[in-house]
DNA sequence: CACAGTAATGCAATCAAATTGCATTTTTAT
DNA sequence: ATAAAAATGCAATTTGATTGCATTACTGTG
């Protein structure tokens, strides 16, 4: 699915910036989730550090990304997928988190349905799998 | 299960000071987990913020808390089962973390087994269902 | 039980992440 | 083209975590 930074602008009435299409962009370049301190890095001194987080907040707040926090308390985007809204974010699929490459993917596996404690009201769910991804897997094969 | 924090730390070799029991006192105080911002309060200044830090890592390691990411990056504590170990934390239950009054707890679920993608070998699981919790549905429901 | 060796603690300093305030620049509607 | 509103960049601040080192506390041995 190609992904258009000024369409989802639009779609969310958000102004058009080259900052925010500049984000989109390079969030979009791949399909596993990339965190905060790569994407600074990425976009070096393109963007300001503080324009990076105002963007990156108002695109969780708006459902254009969503947010998943690594076993470090590091926070990784992702585009999301077309279902989601600034009320609800769906991301019912299972998070992989290589502990090799520390990549997170968002995996086509949804999460099963659980059942809670009498008293507990589920909203929403978040599993990550934590183990070593495709690509790690091969890398150790062919040494 | 009554805890005996001067028998966990003979059990993992660790020397017995008063700031290391108190941590584990303070922590089994309550069967939900704790967020370091809450013990560093509670404490005050009968421990260094750095101790606590130093203490709390090495209770990682050595698999007696185990240590749950809340959706801010804020690391929360907990006692773990006994089988927990230096070499392997077993916290395959599911994690509650209430949206309003943001405890977590340990539930007693246990996190389905789910099938990973081709070349994707997952060694441990993270699940955590946010939603209200059983206390602040009751006081819902008493306004 | 005293003592020596070793490890843990507390404090100050440093490093890093995130937030805030505000002047300047950019966007968009007219 | 213009004006109002919003976003950006920069400096300053706040908050969270780590490091180095002198002092203090523990533990095993005699
Ligand atoms: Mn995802
Ligand atoms: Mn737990
Ligand atoms: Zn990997
Ligand atoms: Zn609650």
């Amino acid at each position: 699915m190609k992904i258009n930074p000024v369409n989802i602008l639009k779609e969310h009435s958000l102004k058009h910036t080259k900052q925010r299409v500049r984000v989109l962009e390079e969030i979009a370049l791949d399909t596993v989730a990339i965190s905060q301190p790569e994407l600074e890095k990425k976009l070096g001194k393109e963007i300001d550090r503080v324009t990076l987080y105002r963007i990156l907040n108002i695109y969780e707040d708006k459902g254009i990304l969503h947010r998943i926090m690594d076993m470090n308390g590091t926070a990784n985007y992702a585009i999301c997928s077309s279902s989601c809204s600034e009320e609800h974010h769906h991301d019912e699929h299972v998070h992989f988190n290589c502990t090799s490459c520390s990549k997170i993917y968002c995996l086509d596996v949804t999460v099963p349905k659980m059942v809670m404690p009498h008293g507990f009201k589920a909203v929403s769910m978040n599993t990550t799998a934590y183990g070593i991804c495709e690509k790690c897997n091969l890398l150790v094969k062919e040494n």
